[in-house]
DNA sequence: TTTCGTTAGTGGTCCGACCATTATTCGGAC
DNA sequence: GTCCGAATAATGGTCGGACCACTAACGAAA
Protein backbone atom coordinates (compact mmCIF):
# COMPACT_ATOMS: atom_id res chain seq x y z
CA UNK A 1 0.00 0.00 0.00
CA UNK A 2 1.24 3.22 -0.65
CA UNK A 3 1.50 5.06 2.73
CA UNK A 4 0.65 8.77 2.20
CA UNK A 5 -1.27 8.67 -1.03
CA UNK A 6 -4.74 9.97 -0.22
CA UNK A 7 -4.51 13.63 0.53
CA UNK A 8 -7.45 15.81 1.66
CA UNK A 9 -8.77 18.08 -0.67
CA UNK A 10 -7.97 20.73 0.72
CA UNK A 11 -4.22 19.54 1.06
CA UNK A 12 -3.87 19.34 -2.82
CA UNK A 13 -5.46 22.87 -3.08
CA UNK A 14 -2.91 24.39 -1.04
CA UNK A 15 -0.33 22.69 -3.67
CA UNK A 16 -1.35 24.16 -6.38
CA UNK A 17 -2.14 27.25 -4.95
CA UNK A 18 1.91 27.41 -4.30
CA UNK A 19 2.44 26.63 -7.20
CA UNK A 20 0.51 28.92 -8.94
CA UNK A 21 2.22 31.63 -6.62
CA UNK A 22 5.56 30.36 -7.53
CA UNK A 23 4.55 30.08 -11.73
CA UNK A 24 2.92 33.12 -11.77
CA UNK A 25 5.69 34.91 -9.69
CA UNK A 26 3.21 36.33 -6.93
CA UNK A 27 4.89 39.12 -4.91
CA UNK A 28 3.49 40.08 -2.01
CA UNK A 29 0.39 42.14 -1.84
CA UNK A 30 -0.61 40.71 -5.23
CA UNK A 31 -3.89 39.23 -5.24
CA UNK A 32 -4.79 35.82 -5.63
CA UNK A 33 -7.72 34.34 -8.25
CA UNK A 34 -11.18 34.13 -6.90
CA UNK A 35 -12.30 31.55 -4.77
CA UNK A 36 -14.71 30.56 -7.09
CA UNK A 37 -12.30 30.99 -10.16
CA UNK A 38 -10.08 28.72 -7.98
CA UNK A 39 -12.54 26.22 -7.02
CA UNK A 40 -13.18 25.65 -11.02
CA UNK A 41 -9.59 25.61 -12.30
CA UNK A 42 -9.07 23.03 -9.51
CA UNK A 43 -11.76 20.96 -10.05
CA UNK A 44 -12.85 21.29 -6.17
CA UNK A 45 -15.70 22.56 -4.20
CA UNK A 46 -15.93 26.28 -3.54
CA UNK A 47 -16.03 24.80 0.38
CA UNK A 48 -12.96 23.09 0.03
CA UNK A 49 -10.84 25.71 -1.25
CA UNK A 50 -12.21 28.14 1.36
CA UNK A 51 -11.00 25.07 3.67
CA UNK A 52 -7.47 25.68 2.28
CA UNK A 53 -7.81 29.62 2.36
CA UNK A 54 -8.91 29.92 5.48
CA UNK A 55 -6.14 27.60 6.85
CA UNK A 56 -2.82 29.78 5.22
CA UNK A 57 -5.14 32.97 5.98
CA UNK A 58 -5.23 32.08 10.02
CA UNK A 59 -1.48 31.79 9.47
CA UNK A 60 -1.33 34.92 8.05
CA UNK A 61 -0.10 34.02 5.20
CA UNK A 62 -2.66 35.93 2.61
CA UNK A 63 -5.43 38.73 3.13
CA UNK A 64 -8.66 38.29 2.69
CA UNK A 65 -10.76 41.48 1.96
CA UNK A 66 -14.74 41.38 1.79
CA UNK A 67 -15.74 42.25 -1.47
CA UNK A 68 -12.53 42.61 -3.19
CA UNK A 69 -10.62 39.40 -2.67
CA UNK A 70 -7.93 37.73 -1.61
CA UNK A 71 -4.49 38.86 -1.53
CA UNK A 72 -0.96 37.27 -0.30
CA UNK A 73 0.89 38.77 2.37
CA UNK A 74 4.19 39.61 3.84
CA UNK A 75 4.71 36.53 6.44
CA UNK A 76 5.76 37.34 10.03
CA UNK A 77 6.26 34.55 11.55
CA UNK A 78 5.01 35.81 15.09
CA UNK A 79 1.65 35.64 13.65
CA UNK A 80 1.79 32.13 13.78
CA UNK A 81 3.42 31.62 16.70
CA UNK A 82 0.90 33.37 18.33
CA UNK A 83 -1.48 31.28 17.31
CA UNK A 84 0.15 27.89 18.34
CA UNK A 85 1.24 29.41 21.89
CA UNK A 86 -2.10 29.58 22.98
CA UNK A 87 -1.83 25.36 21.99
CA UNK A 88 1.37 24.93 23.18
CA UNK A 89 1.11 26.27 26.73
CA UNK A 90 -1.99 24.54 27.33
CA UNK A 91 0.04 22.39 29.60
CA UNK A 92 3.21 24.03 29.91
CA UNK A 93 1.84 25.62 32.68
CA UNK A 94 4.70 25.28 35.28
CA UNK A 95 6.36 28.74 36.56
CA UNK A 96 9.22 27.45 36.56
CA UNK A 97 9.70 26.21 33.03
CA UNK A 98 8.11 29.76 31.98
CA UNK A 99 11.21 31.68 34.14
CA UNK A 100 13.47 29.21 32.40
CA UNK A 101 12.82 29.52 28.98
CA UNK A 102 12.56 33.43 29.40
CA UNK A 103 15.57 33.38 31.31
CA UNK A 104 17.43 31.65 28.85
CA UNK A 105 15.95 33.55 26.04
CA UNK A 106 17.13 36.59 27.68
CA UNK A 107 20.72 35.64 28.48
CA UNK A 108 21.31 34.60 24.68
CA UNK A 109 20.24 38.74 24.08
CA UNK A 110 22.51 39.74 26.08
CA UNK A 111 25.17 37.82 24.63
CA UNK A 112 24.48 38.64 20.74
CA UNK A 113 23.02 42.00 21.13
CA UNK A 114 24.67 45.11 19.59
CA UNK A 115 24.01 47.84 22.24
CA UNK A 116 25.12 50.35 19.37
CA UNK A 117 21.92 49.45 17.63
CA UNK A 118 19.46 49.88 20.29
CA UNK A 119 17.17 52.44 20.16
CA UNK A 120 15.80 53.56 23.19
CA UNK A 121 18.30 52.39 25.54
CA UNK A 122 17.01 54.38 28.56
CA UNK A 123 13.79 54.70 28.16
CA UNK A 124 13.40 51.70 31.57
CA UNK A 125 14.78 54.62 33.38
CA UNK A 126 11.49 56.73 32.83
CA UNK A 127 8.73 53.72 33.21
CA UNK A 128 7.10 52.31 36.37
CA UNK A 129 9.24 49.93 38.65
CA UNK A 130 7.31 46.47 37.14
CA UNK A 131 7.89 47.78 33.33
CA UNK A 132 11.14 48.21 34.05
CA UNK A 133 12.30 44.68 32.95
CA UNK A 134 10.28 44.59 29.42
CA UNK A 135 11.32 48.32 29.04
CA UNK A 136 14.77 47.05 29.50
CA UNK A 137 14.75 43.95 27.20
CA UNK A 138 12.04 44.76 24.82
CA UNK A 139 14.42 47.23 22.02
CA UNK A 140 17.75 44.85 22.56
CA UNK A 141 15.30 41.93 21.35
CA UNK A 142 14.27 44.12 19.17
CA UNK A 143 18.03 45.12 17.93
CA UNK A 144 18.74 41.28 17.64
CA UNK A 145 16.85 42.41 14.42
CA UNK A 146 14.91 38.50 14.41
CA UNK A 147 11.25 38.87 14.93
CA UNK A 148 10.65 35.24 15.58
CA UNK A 149 12.94 35.31 18.98
CA UNK A 150 11.39 38.50 19.54
CA UNK A 151 7.62 37.14 19.64
CA UNK A 152 8.66 34.01 21.59
CA UNK A 153 9.79 36.11 24.42
CA UNK A 154 7.08 38.07 23.95
CA UNK A 155 4.58 35.59 24.60
CA UNK A 156 7.18 33.81 27.27
CA UNK A 157 7.55 37.24 29.09
CA UNK A 158 3.43 37.77 29.21
CA UNK A 159 2.80 34.88 30.52
CA UNK A 160 5.29 34.70 33.42
CA UNK A 161 4.74 38.42 34.14
CA UNK A 162 1.30 37.80 35.53
CA UNK A 163 3.72 35.52 38.02
CA UNK A 164 5.55 37.44 40.23
CA UNK A 165 8.89 38.43 38.64
CA UNK A 166 11.29 40.01 41.34
CA UNK A 167 11.54 43.57 40.29
CA UNK A 168 15.13 45.12 40.29
CA UNK A 169 16.84 48.35 40.69
CA UNK A 170 17.50 51.23 38.61
CA UNK A 171 21.01 50.52 39.41
CA UNK A 172 20.88 46.77 38.02
CA UNK A 173 19.56 47.44 34.50
CA UNK A 174 22.01 50.66 34.42
CA UNK A 175 25.13 47.69 35.57
CA UNK A 176 23.48 45.63 32.87
CA UNK A 177 23.83 48.64 30.29
CA UNK A 178 27.17 49.59 31.17
CA UNK A 179 28.46 45.49 31.08
CA UNK A 180 27.41 45.45 27.76
CA UNK A 181 28.45 48.68 26.62
CA UNK A 182 32.00 47.86 27.72
CA UNK A 183 31.40 44.30 26.09
CA UNK A 184 31.72 42.49 29.34
CA UNK A 185 29.52 39.73 28.17
CA UNK A 186 30.63 37.42 31.23
CA UNK A 187 30.08 39.49 33.64
CA UNK A 188 26.60 41.04 32.50
CA UNK A 189 25.51 37.33 32.09
CA UNK A 190 26.41 36.14 35.63
CA UNK A 191 24.52 39.52 36.98
CA UNK A 192 21.43 38.40 34.91
CA UNK A 193 21.99 35.06 36.40
CA UNK A 194 22.07 35.89 39.68
CA UNK A 195 18.45 37.81 39.38
CA UNK A 196 16.85 34.93 38.96
CA UNK B 1 -16.45 52.68 15.32
CA UNK B 2 -15.37 49.72 16.56
CA UNK B 3 -11.86 48.50 14.86
CA UNK B 4 -12.05 45.01 14.55
CA UNK B 5 -14.84 43.56 16.33
CA UNK B 6 -16.23 41.61 13.32
CA UNK B 7 -14.49 38.27 13.90
CA UNK B 8 -15.20 35.64 11.00
CA UNK B 9 -17.36 32.78 12.53
CA UNK B 10 -14.23 30.23 12.04
CA UNK B 11 -12.19 32.24 14.20
CA UNK B 12 -14.77 32.33 17.26
CA UNK B 13 -15.17 29.00 16.91
CA UNK B 14 -11.45 28.38 16.95
CA UNK B 15 -11.47 30.47 20.35
CA UNK B 16 -14.39 28.79 21.88
CA UNK B 17 -12.84 25.02 20.91
CA UNK B 18 -10.05 26.49 22.70
CA UNK B 19 -11.80 27.06 25.64
CA UNK B 20 -13.39 23.89 25.76
CA UNK B 21 -10.30 21.98 26.15
CA UNK B 22 -8.88 23.99 28.99
CA UNK B 23 -12.04 23.89 30.77
CA UNK B 24 -12.30 20.06 29.82
CA UNK B 25 -8.64 19.67 30.19
CA UNK B 26 -8.16 17.63 27.40
CA UNK B 27 -4.88 16.26 26.58
CA UNK B 28 -2.60 15.16 23.71
CA UNK B 29 -4.78 12.20 22.29
CA UNK B 30 -8.55 12.96 23.39
CA UNK B 31 -11.23 13.67 21.80
CA UNK B 32 -12.75 16.30 20.45
CA UNK B 33 -16.98 16.98 19.52
CA UNK B 34 -17.55 15.79 16.58
CA UNK B 35 -18.15 18.44 13.47
CA UNK B 36 -21.69 18.18 13.45
CA UNK B 37 -21.61 18.57 17.41
CA UNK B 38 -19.37 21.28 17.58
CA UNK B 39 -21.43 22.66 14.58
CA UNK B 40 -24.88 22.38 16.86
CA UNK B 41 -23.40 24.05 20.06
CA UNK B 42 -21.86 26.88 19.31
CA UNK B 43 -24.85 28.01 16.48
CA UNK B 44 -22.74 27.69 13.64
CA UNK B 45 -22.73 25.93 10.38
CA UNK B 46 -20.21 22.53 10.38
CA UNK B 47 -18.60 24.12 7.17
CA UNK B 48 -17.59 26.79 9.50
CA UNK B 49 -16.24 24.50 11.99
CA UNK B 50 -14.37 22.46 9.50
CA UNK B 51 -12.39 25.60 8.31
CA UNK B 52 -11.52 26.22 12.16
CA UNK B 53 -10.30 22.70 11.81
CA UNK B 54 -8.44 22.34 8.82
CA UNK B 55 -6.40 25.70 9.98
CA UNK B 56 -5.41 24.00 13.36
CA UNK B 57 -4.89 20.19 11.74
CA UNK B 58 -2.84 21.69 9.14
CA UNK B 59 -1.03 23.18 12.28
CA UNK B 60 -0.50 20.07 13.50
CA UNK B 61 -2.62 20.53 16.40
CA UNK B 62 -5.35 18.05 15.68
CA UNK B 63 -5.21 14.43 13.81
CA UNK B 64 -8.46 13.66 12.26
CA UNK B 65 -9.75 10.17 11.61
CA UNK B 66 -12.25 9.71 9.36
CA UNK B 67 -15.26 7.64 10.75
CA UNK B 68 -13.55 8.04 14.02
CA UNK B 69 -13.15 11.79 15.11
CA UNK B 70 -11.07 14.52 16.22
CA UNK B 71 -7.82 14.71 18.30
CA UNK B 72 -5.77 16.81 20.16
CA UNK B 73 -2.15 15.42 18.68
CA UNK B 74 0.96 15.12 19.84
CA UNK B 75 2.94 17.43 17.89
CA UNK B 76 5.13 15.54 15.18
CA UNK B 77 6.88 16.58 12.32
CA UNK B 78 6.15 15.02 9.99
CA UNK B 79 2.60 15.68 7.83
CA UNK B 80 1.56 18.75 6.53
CA UNK B 81 4.46 20.87 8.15
CA UNK B 82 6.27 20.18 5.15
CA UNK B 83 3.55 21.57 2.98
CA UNK B 84 3.23 24.58 5.20
CA UNK B 85 7.05 25.05 4.84
CA UNK B 86 6.78 25.31 1.60
CA UNK B 87 4.98 28.42 1.74
CA UNK B 88 6.27 30.14 5.16
CA UNK B 89 9.50 29.57 3.96
CA UNK B 90 9.10 31.38 0.89
CA UNK B 91 10.94 34.25 2.03
CA UNK B 92 14.71 34.25 2.62
CA UNK B 93 14.07 36.51 5.94
CA UNK B 94 12.12 33.56 7.29
CA UNK B 95 14.39 31.14 7.10
CA UNK B 96 17.43 32.67 8.67
CA UNK B 97 15.12 33.44 11.52
CA UNK B 98 13.59 30.01 12.56
CA UNK B 99 18.05 28.55 11.74
CA UNK B 100 18.95 31.24 14.01
CA UNK B 101 16.47 30.49 17.17
CA UNK B 102 17.24 26.72 16.37
CA UNK B 103 20.63 26.86 16.63
CA UNK B 104 20.53 29.62 19.95
CA UNK B 105 17.98 26.64 21.32
CA UNK B 106 20.51 24.13 21.03
CA UNK B 107 23.38 25.77 21.92
CA UNK B 108 21.53 26.40 24.90
CA UNK B 109 20.81 22.57 25.34
CA UNK B 110 24.25 21.39 24.94
CA UNK B 111 25.38 24.02 27.71
CA UNK B 112 22.49 23.00 30.21
CA UNK B 113 22.21 19.29 29.30
CA UNK B 114 23.08 16.95 32.17
CA UNK B 115 24.39 14.27 29.86
CA UNK B 116 24.27 11.30 32.41
CA UNK B 117 20.37 11.98 32.41
CA UNK B 118 20.14 11.13 28.34
CA UNK B 119 18.44 8.17 27.41
CA UNK B 120 19.19 6.14 24.17
CA UNK B 121 22.55 8.32 24.05
CA UNK B 122 23.67 6.72 20.62
CA UNK B 123 20.04 6.17 19.04
CA UNK B 124 21.49 8.49 16.48
CA UNK B 125 24.09 6.44 15.22
CA UNK B 126 21.62 3.95 13.76
CA UNK B 127 19.08 6.20 12.13
CA UNK B 128 19.18 7.60 8.57
CA UNK B 129 21.83 10.26 8.04
CA UNK B 130 18.71 12.76 7.75
CA UNK B 131 17.63 12.33 11.14
CA UNK B 132 20.93 12.13 12.76
CA UNK B 133 20.52 15.73 14.13
CA UNK B 134 16.63 15.27 15.41
CA UNK B 135 17.64 11.72 16.95
CA UNK B 136 20.90 13.20 18.62
CA UNK B 137 19.18 16.73 20.21
CA UNK B 138 16.18 15.16 20.78
CA UNK B 139 17.09 13.01 23.93
CA UNK B 140 19.28 15.93 25.24
CA UNK B 141 16.13 18.23 25.31
CA UNK B 142 14.38 15.86 26.98
CA UNK B 143 16.46 15.59 29.34
CA UNK B 144 16.86 18.86 30.34
CA UNK B 145 13.33 17.90 31.26
CA UNK B 146 11.48 21.40 30.40
CA UNK B 147 8.29 20.60 28.28
CA UNK B 148 8.30 24.13 26.75
CA UNK B 149 11.67 24.73 25.88
CA UNK B 150 11.18 21.06 24.01
CA UNK B 151 8.00 22.04 22.34
CA UNK B 152 9.67 24.92 20.85
CA UNK B 153 12.33 23.15 19.40
CA UNK B 154 10.53 20.41 17.74
CA UNK B 155 8.26 23.18 16.09
CA UNK B 156 11.38 25.11 15.23
CA UNK B 157 13.00 22.13 14.26
CA UNK B 158 10.06 20.41 12.01
CA UNK B 159 10.05 23.70 10.05
CA UNK B 160 13.30 23.79 9.17
CA UNK B 161 13.93 20.38 8.51
CA UNK B 162 12.30 20.51 5.68
CA UNK B 163 14.37 22.54 4.00
CA UNK B 164 18.32 22.26 3.22
CA UNK B 165 19.62 21.63 6.65
CA UNK B 166 23.66 20.05 6.43
CA UNK B 167 23.89 16.47 7.26
CA UNK B 168 26.59 15.99 9.65
CA UNK B 169 28.59 12.67 9.83
CA UNK B 170 28.82 10.32 12.27
CA UNK B 171 32.08 11.11 13.43
CA UNK B 172 30.40 14.91 14.17
CA UNK B 173 27.65 13.97 16.84
CA UNK B 174 30.63 11.56 18.29
CA UNK B 175 32.99 14.35 18.76
CA UNK B 176 29.75 17.05 20.03
CA UNK B 177 28.40 13.85 22.66
CA UNK B 178 32.48 13.46 24.10
CA UNK B 179 33.11 17.44 24.43
CA UNK B 180 29.65 17.14 26.94
CA UNK B 181 30.78 14.39 28.25
CA UNK B 182 34.08 15.59 29.61
CA UNK B 183 32.79 19.07 30.41
CA UNK B 184 34.68 20.91 27.67
CA UNK B 185 30.88 22.21 26.99
CA UNK B 186 32.73 25.45 24.92
CA UNK B 187 34.75 22.79 22.64
CA UNK B 188 31.24 21.52 21.94
CA UNK B 189 29.04 24.68 21.55
CA UNK B 190 32.07 26.26 19.31
CA UNK B 191 31.53 22.86 17.21
CA UNK B 192 27.88 23.12 16.79
CA UNK B 193 28.45 26.99 15.67
CA UNK B 194 30.87 25.94 13.15
CA UNK B 195 27.94 23.79 11.56
CA UNK B 196 26.01 26.52 11.16
C1' DT C 1 -17.11 67.31 -15.14
C1' DT C 2 -19.09 65.71 -11.10
C1' DT C 3 -22.25 62.98 -8.59
C1' DC C 4 -24.72 59.16 -7.25
C1' DG C 5 -27.41 55.00 -8.03
C1' DT C 6 -26.92 50.52 -10.37
C1' DT C 7 -24.62 46.42 -11.10
C1' DA C 8 -21.34 42.82 -11.23
C1' DG C 9 -17.89 40.45 -8.73
C1' DT C 10 -16.11 38.96 -4.39
C1' DG C 11 -15.80 36.93 0.22
C1' DG C 12 -18.93 35.17 4.37
C1' DT C 13 -22.18 31.93 5.92
C1' DC C 14 -25.47 28.55 5.93
C1' DC C 15 -27.86 24.28 4.55
C1' DG C 16 -28.53 19.75 2.93
C1' DA C 17 -27.13 15.93 0.35
C1' DC C 18 -24.28 12.05 -0.43
C1' DC C 19 -19.97 9.20 -0.03
C1' DA C 20 -16.17 6.61 2.67
C1' DT C 21 -14.58 4.85 6.71
C1' DT C 22 -14.91 3.10 11.31
C1' DA C 23 -16.88 1.18 15.49
C1' DT C 24 -20.76 -0.86 17.43
C1' DT C 25 -24.60 -3.82 17.64
C1' DC C 26 -27.11 -7.79 17.01
C1' DG C 27 -28.63 -12.10 15.28
C1' DG C 28 -27.64 -16.57 13.56
C1' DA C 29 -24.42 -20.60 13.10
C1' DC C 30 -21.70 -23.55 15.66
C1' DG D 1 -22.52 -19.81 25.63
C1' DT D 2 -19.20 -18.41 21.99
C1' DC D 3 -17.91 -16.72 17.76
C1' DC D 4 -18.38 -14.57 13.45
C1' DG D 5 -20.30 -11.68 9.99
C1' DA D 6 -23.80 -8.66 8.30
C1' DA D 7 -26.59 -4.55 9.29
C1' DT D 8 -26.43 -0.15 11.59
C1' DA D 9 -24.99 4.20 13.43
C1' DA D 10 -21.74 7.76 13.87
C1' DT D 11 -18.09 10.30 11.95
C1' DG D 12 -15.21 12.85 8.72
C1' DG D 13 -14.82 14.17 3.44
C1' DT D 14 -16.75 16.47 -0.39
C1' DC D 15 -19.93 18.67 -3.18
C1' DG D 16 -23.27 22.17 -4.92
C1' DG D 17 -26.26 25.77 -4.29
C1' DA D 18 -28.43 29.49 -1.96
C1' DC D 19 -28.35 33.87 0.07
C1' DC D 20 -26.14 37.89 2.45
C1' DA D 21 -22.62 41.79 2.86
C1' DC D 22 -19.29 44.41 1.00
C1' DT D 23 -16.49 46.77 -2.70
C1' DA D 24 -15.31 48.73 -6.99
C1' DA D 25 -16.48 49.94 -11.52
C1' DC D 26 -19.71 51.69 -14.62
C1' DG D 27 -22.95 54.72 -16.52
C1' DA D 28 -26.63 58.00 -16.54
C1' DA D 29 -28.26 62.30 -14.77
C1' DA D 30 -27.26 66.88 -13.01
Amino acid sequence: MTNQAKLKVYQEVLTQIREFIEVNELQDGDRLPSERELSEQLNAARSSVREALRAIELLGLIETKHGEGTFLRTYRPYHSVELLSTFVLREVRTKEELLDVKFMLEKQCLEQVNIEEVADAFQWRSVKPEERHTAFFLPMFEAINNQLLLKIWHLVEGFSNTQLVAIQEKTYYEQLYSYIHNDERDQAIKLHASSY
